[in-house]
DNA sequence: AGCACGCCGACT
DNA sequence: GTCGGCGTGCTC
């Protein structure tokens, strides 16, 4: 434990003879805090958000967090001492306490998992097991096995290692189990140590010897070098060249890159001497000059950043609702400017950080060195710099996705949220299962900062908040520049099979302009929501499909790799030669994925240059910009893709937009298709036409009436959304409910139903309507379980989602004394909305 | 997250 | 007969 800071004796402050205890959060999923008692030499040291070192379980040790401070010792148990204090000053304030606190009661997690996802990993230290070798350990009179001894030589050779070490170095499964055994026979011994997981970046810093800063002193050493050491004089000249005349300090190893001088020149130097080294704390965060670019707006962004402002003075959330191609971005950077110019702290949240290349570019140029960006990718690191830097206050920019919500802010003066309406701002998988965009607007409140949505296809809660007054509003229906919208048409594709005039997915309008595109030196995209080759492959003559062993969902053939895979939890398998059901050799293969598309493309017009854009194709490191590149430089005349076109990328080039098959994605099996059909029509038609050229765009369909479509293609955002929330509460959905999920589990269907269907009417007799199913979930097994589940929604001003899980609870218990169904599980979770 | 305890299958 | 699989439960 050496390494951990140990702070010195508080006596004096008059709080000597009291005892108090502390609320402290692990970095686990537990539903509570744990009781440690404070030492009383801290008695006026800790404080609630610092980090500390508690010890937990037989003997690990891990990193806490300080949640309350109290006097009333636990009535049943003796609490353990904290073992030491981490920040001296609390690293999180009352203000991210209480966003912890709303994001595990508000999504039903525990706060354990909200510290989990806001602390940088390397925040979060451990102990971890060193073993040693036992100094008078009598290894050759011993009986070992093989592996033990393979344990023991490897100890031999490093000393100490921890047991992870000692699992990579013998290649050895049951280490802990040798490792226990070799601790009884008494050859071993083994402590907890502590890791530093944060390691600052040193540089090495050099600058001239004091003694030869005067002129006569300098020539004399040039003259003595001179002679035998003509490396070094060049060495000395170049640094004095990049020091300036006040010899500075300099960056030892840009001075030898730059001027391409041996690392040896310059220790030489070091060592007579003549130049001075020290390692300096450098930070690992691109530093970048500022190109102090003038921001210029237009007057139409003048006066909506003028309204967004005036809007700000009653509304803390103003949705900035412009379609494509209407300059929402260079508002965001006005409204940024300014909030920093007050010295504040801006957010600024994007869906997924990796199409944001552009953006944080052009974030660059206008506020240099003030913007930083937090990613999955970043190293530990690098995280923990930026975590710093933002708890340190300073007035800055960042650029992250919905886990930057939980940055240390002190300054928080905005918040923008782009592309609100995206469904990656929800954390659905690891608990906090958080809506970020929700989570931010709280920690907007929290702070009093002014938050900004903004959508080209805003989301249904959204713009019902806003229509209904409790956000601002500030529209921008035209375009930027007066460039045209595209004008889009559905091709009926019943009728259009009725009369010969489709060739495979194709129809001869969308076909032969598609052509006339390309003669054009224009580009066209093709969007076909579905990946690899076919989407199905059924037997003719019995039904039985392909599916997955694990989920219970079709599995896609990929014709590249001539296998199926579950685009789910990816199992992947070689394809059937015959029926396993029956035996028929007639498999069939239904649907297009995007890789059939291209090949029928590429038969159908063998001229045109065709590329697919996809999870496939963009695979590798570069694979995805070099594809974009390519297309943007015009060596392609067509782009097939999936909905990852429709994703931030701006192709000036591109006058034709082709939906093969609107209809898959109105069938999707989620209560949010329509929805999701509205703003993904809305976001990849929107891609075609730029500047005053007029685009267009043809969706094909076997529904050209549906209204879904119908307001596509009148750009009707308004009605659209009229509708849908009318479907939607006779449905019992409304827009912005969150969902207790309520999953039974069992090895047999059967008896799942009946206990699901039981329950479900039991606790519709308590809550009501709120209780929805039991559900055909889309995803219907897992592993050898089959799931049901049931949903109760969660309403804005009814109870609390304790409550209702307590009442769920309850329900629950006399229910299985009741049924006596003993193997059904129950798992609860949240649909954060 | 660890780690202990406890109960069933394939092995020296 | 035992090792070792993971299901369950506890940690202040």
């Amino acid at each position: 434990m050496a390494m951990l800071e140990l702070w010195e004796d508080d006596t004096g402050s008059g709080l000597e003879d009291r005892t108090f205890f502390a609320e402290i959060i692990l970095p686990f999923s537990l539903p509570k805090t744990f009781t440690y008692r404070v030492p009383v030499k801290w008695n006026s040291l800790l404080e609630k958000g610092q980090r500390v070192i508690v010890p937990f379980g037989k003997k690990k040790f891990y990193t806490g967090l300080v949640y309350e401070v109290h006097e009333s010792p636990p009535p049943d148990y003796e609490a353990k001492y904290i073992h030491s204090i981490l920040d001296e000053i609390p690293l999180l304030d009352k203000n991210h306490l209480k966003l912890w606190t709303w994001v595990a009661a508000y999504y039903m997690a525990n706060l354990g998992d909200v510290m989990t996802a806001a602390l940088p990993a390397a925040l979060k230290l451990a102990s971890e097991t060193q073993v040693m070798l036992h100094p008078e350990a009598a290894t050759d009179n011993q009986e070992l096995s093989g592996q033990e001894k393979k344990i023991i030589a490897a100890l031999a050779g490093a000393g100490q290692l921890s047991i992870r070490e000692v699992q990579e170095i013998s290649g050895l499964k049951n280490v802990f189990s040798l490792i226990k055994a070799l601790y009884y026979k008494q050859l071993i011994y083994t402590s907890e140590e502590i890791a530093q997981r944060y390691k600052p970046l040193m540089k090495a810093f050099v600058k001239l010897h004091p003694d030869f800063q005067e002129p006569e002193q300098l020539n004399d050493l040039f003259k003595s070098l001179e002679k035998k050491a003509v490396k070094q004089s060049d060495a000395l000249l170049k640094y004095i060249s990049s020091a300036g005349n006040t010899y500075e300090w300099v960056d030892k190893l840009l001075l030898q890159k730059e001027n391409n001088i041996s690392a040896a020149a310059i220790n030489a130097l070091i060592n007579k001497n003549i130049l001075v080294s020290e390692e300096r704390r450098t930070d690992r965060l691109d530093q970048y000059a500022n190109d102090a670019e003038e921001l210029k707006l237009h007057p139409f962004q003048q006066e909506a950043a003028g309204k967004i402002r005036s809007l700000w003075k009653e509304k803390e959330v103003v949705l900035l609702y412009g379609i494509t191609g209407s300059g929402k971005s260079f508002i965001y950077f006005e409204l940024i400017k300014e909030a920093l110019e007050k010295g504040g702290q801006v957010l600024y949240l994007l869906p997924e950080i990796a199409l944001t290349v552009q953006l944080v570019g052009k974030l660059r140029k206008l506020f240099g060195k003030k913007v930083y960006i937090t990613h999955s990718r970043f190293s530990d690191n690098e995280r923990v710099e930026v975590y710093q830097k933002i708890a340190s206050g300073e007035s800055c920019v960042v650029i992250g996705a919905r886990s930057a919500v939980f940055l240390p802010f002190r300054q928080l003066e905005l918040i923008v949220i782009d592309e609100e309406h995206d469904a990656s701002f929800k954390q659905q998988d690891p608990s906090p299962r958080y809506q970020g965009r929700d989570t931010a607007i709280l920690l907007g409140n929290i702070f009093r900062a002014k938050i900004l949505l903004g959508s080209a296809t805003p989301s249904i809660e959204s713009y019902y908040n806003a229509k209904s007054g409790k956000y601002g509003l500030v529209e921008l229906p035209e375009r930027f520049d007066g460039a045209l919208l595209p004008e889009i048409t559905l091709l009926d594709l019943g009728d259009l099979g009725k009369k010969k005039r489709m060739t495979g997915s194709f129809s001869s309008p969308l076909l032969e302009e598609i052509e006339k595109t390309a003669k054009n030196g224009k580009q066209s995209i093709v969007f076909q929501n579905r990946k690899g080759y076919v989407p199905i492959i059924t037997c003719k003559s019995c039904g039985w499909s392909a599916k997955c062993v694990s989920c219970d969902i079709t599995l896609t053939y990929y014709k590249a790799q001539d296998h199926l895979r579950c685009n789910y939890c990816g199992y992947s398998q070689k394809p059937e030669k015959s029926c396993p059901a029956c035996g028929s050799h007639h498999l069939e293969m239904n649907g297009f994925g995007t890789e059939r598309i291209e090949e029928e493309l590429e038969l159908m017009l063998p001229s045109l240059r065709i590329g697919r854009f996809d999870q496939q194709s963009t695979r590798g490191k570069n694979a995805h910009l070099r594809l974009v590149q390519d297309f943007e430089d015009h060596r392609l005349d067509v782009l097939v893709g999936t909905q990852m076109l429709s994703k931030g990328l701006d192709f000036k080039n591109v006058q034709l937009v082709g939906v093969i098959n609107a209809d898959q994605l109105l069938n999707f099996p989620d209560f949010r298709s329509y929805e999701r059909t509205f703003q993904l029509l809305t976001q990849v038609t929107g891609r075609s036409g730029r500047r005053k050229e007029k685009g267009t765009a043809f969706i094909q369909t076997y529904k050209p009436l549906h209204p879904v479509l119908q307001h596509v293609v009148n750009y009707n955002y308004s009605k659209f959304y009229e509708e849908e929330l009318g479907d939607r509460e006779r449905y019992h959905y409304p827009p912005y409910s969150r969902l207790i999920e309520i999953t039974f589990r069992c090895k047999e269907p059967e008896q799942l139903e009946e206990h699901a269907l039981l329950f479900a009417r039991s606790l519709k007799q308590s809550l009501g309507e709120r209780v929805l199913g039991p559900q055909t979930p889309y995803i219907s097994r897992l592993k050898n379980y089959y799931l049901r589940r049931i949903l109760v929604k969660l309403e804005k001003n009814g109870p609390s989602p304790a409550k209702v899980k307590q009442s769920i609870l309850v329900n629950l218990e006399t229910f299985h004394k009741d049924s006596r169904t003993k193997n059904v599980f129950v798992s609860f979770d949240v649909d954060p909305g």
